[in-house]
DNA sequence: AGTGTTACCTTGACATCGTCAAGTTAAATT
DNA sequence: AATTTAACTTGACGATGTCAAGGTAACACT
C-alpha cells in the first residue's frame, strides 16, 4: 500500500497529476467556468467518474489545483528574485514583479487561489504551499521593518498593495483599457512609499 | 411601452428588482455557488424561465446584481464619510472604513463585483455605478496629491491597498484566524504611509 | 502457481442547472 | 370589442456533480 500520493499503478500512469494539469489548462483557456470535473477527466483520457477516486469531489480538485498554483506562484517570485541584485529594494521590487507576472499570466488560477469559497481550508498541502508563498514576500519585506514598527504591518501593507494591484489589473485588462490602473506600473507605487532599509 | 426599467405591470409587481434582491440574499446566505437563476425565480415566486424576460441569461442577472452592489458599496463609503470630520486624513480613513465594512458584510457580492469573469463589461448601468464608486475614493485621495506626483498614482495606490486588504481579510476570516492579516487593522497601515495633505 | 484481495476505473442513473421553443394569460392599444 | 403585445408558464434538452454498483488488472499470500 502506498502513502496515497504518487500513484503510479496500472491503468493510468499518474491520474491525479494529469487531472490537476488538465484543470490548470482549462482554467487558462476558458476561465473558472470552463473548469469541469468531466472535462478534466476527458482530457486525462478517463471516464467522468474517475476523479472521484483521487479527490473529494470538485472542491477537492479545486483545492489540489490551488495548491499546485501556489507552488508555481512561489517559483515565479523566486525566479525574479534571483535575477535581481542583493539590494533590499531591488529584491522586493523583483519579488513583486514575479507576483504580478504570475497573477497576469494565470489570472483565473490566481482568482481561484485567492477568492474561491470552496477550497478545503484544512488541506495540508494547500496550507503548506500558501504559507511558503507568503514567506517569500515576508522575507522581501523584512529589511524594511524598523524596530519601532511592527514588521508584520509592513508585510500586510506590501501584500495588500500587490494583491490589490493584481486584482485591479485584471479588471483593467477585462475592461478595454479604460480602467485607471492600466496606465500605472507598480514600481511607481512602490517608490511613493519611500521605504528605507533598516 | 416603457423604457425597460421599472416594470410595474401585471403578474408580478417588479420582478426585475425582486430577482436582484433575491440574488443578493442568496449570495449572502450561501456564496456564489448558491446563486442560481432558478432559485432566484423561486424566491420571487415565478417560474424558472421567467428571469430570461428581464435579463440576458445568468450573466445578465449577475451584471445587474453587481451594478446594484456598486450602488450599495458607494452608499457605504458615503455614509462613513459623513460621520467623519472634514479633515482630509480622517475623511480618507472613513471612506476606507466604509469600503472595508461593505467588503466584510457582503463578501460574496464583493467578489462577484471585482473578480467575476462573466459580467457584461459593456453594461451601461454597471459601468456608471462602478465609476461612481471609484470617484468617491478618488475624491478622498485628492487632497494628498501633491503637484509633483501624479494624483492618479496616489489613487491607484490607495485603491490597491484597500482592495488588497479586503481580499486578504476575506481569506483571514475563511481560514480560522491563523491568517496574518487578521491581527492588523487598516488604520495602522494607513498611518505607515504618512500621507500629507497638499 | 493459484487464489483471494484490493486499488483503480467504468457504466449507469439521478437531481439540478442554464437555455430554448412554444404556449398561455393578462394588460394595453386601437 | 378585437387585436396586439408584454409577462409569465410549461416542457424539453444537453451538461454537470455525485452516487451506487460492477468490472478488471495488479498485487499479496499461501
Amino acid at each position: 500500500m502506498e502513502v496515497s500520493h504518487k500513484k503510479k499503478s496500472h491503468h493510468h500512469g499518474d491520474l491525479r497529476e494529469a487531472l490537476v494539469a488538465a484543470g490548470i489548462e482549462l482554467l487558462n483557456e476558458g476561465g473558472l467556468s470552463a473548469l469541469t470535473l468531466r472535462k478534466c477527466a476527458g482530457r486525462a483520457g478517463v471516464s467522468h467518474a474517475a476523479p472521484a477516486h483521487h479527490f473529494d469531489g470538485l472542491n477537492g480538485l479545486l483545492t489540489a489545483i490551488a495548491a499546485r498554483g501556489f507552488h508555481i506562484f512561489s517559483r515565479s517570485m523566486i525566479d525574479e528574485r534571483k535575477k535581481s541584485g542583493s539590494e533590499p529594494k531591488a529584491m522586493l521590487a523583483a519579488i513583486c514583479q514575479g507576483y504580478l507576472q504570475f497573477a497576469q499570466d494565470n489570472a483565473a488560477l490566481y482568482n481561484l487561489m485567492f477568492t474561491s469559497e470552496n477550497l478545503g481550508f484544512d488541506d495540508e498541502e494547500l496550507a503548506r504551499r500558501s504559507v511558503a508563498a507568503y514567506q517569500i514576500l515576508a522575507e522581501g519585506c523584512a529589511p524594511f521593518a524598523s524596530r519601532t514598527e511592527d514588521g508584520e504591518k509592513i508585510e500586510i501593507m506590501i501584500w495588500s498593495l500587490v494583491h490589490g494591484f493584481a486584482g485591479l489589473s485584471h479588471k483593467a485588462r477585462a475592461s478595454n483599457g479604460e480602467h485607471p490602473a492600466s496606465k500605472v506600473v507598480f514600481d511607481d507605487i512602490l517608490s511613493i512609499l519611500e521605504l528605507k532599509a533598516e
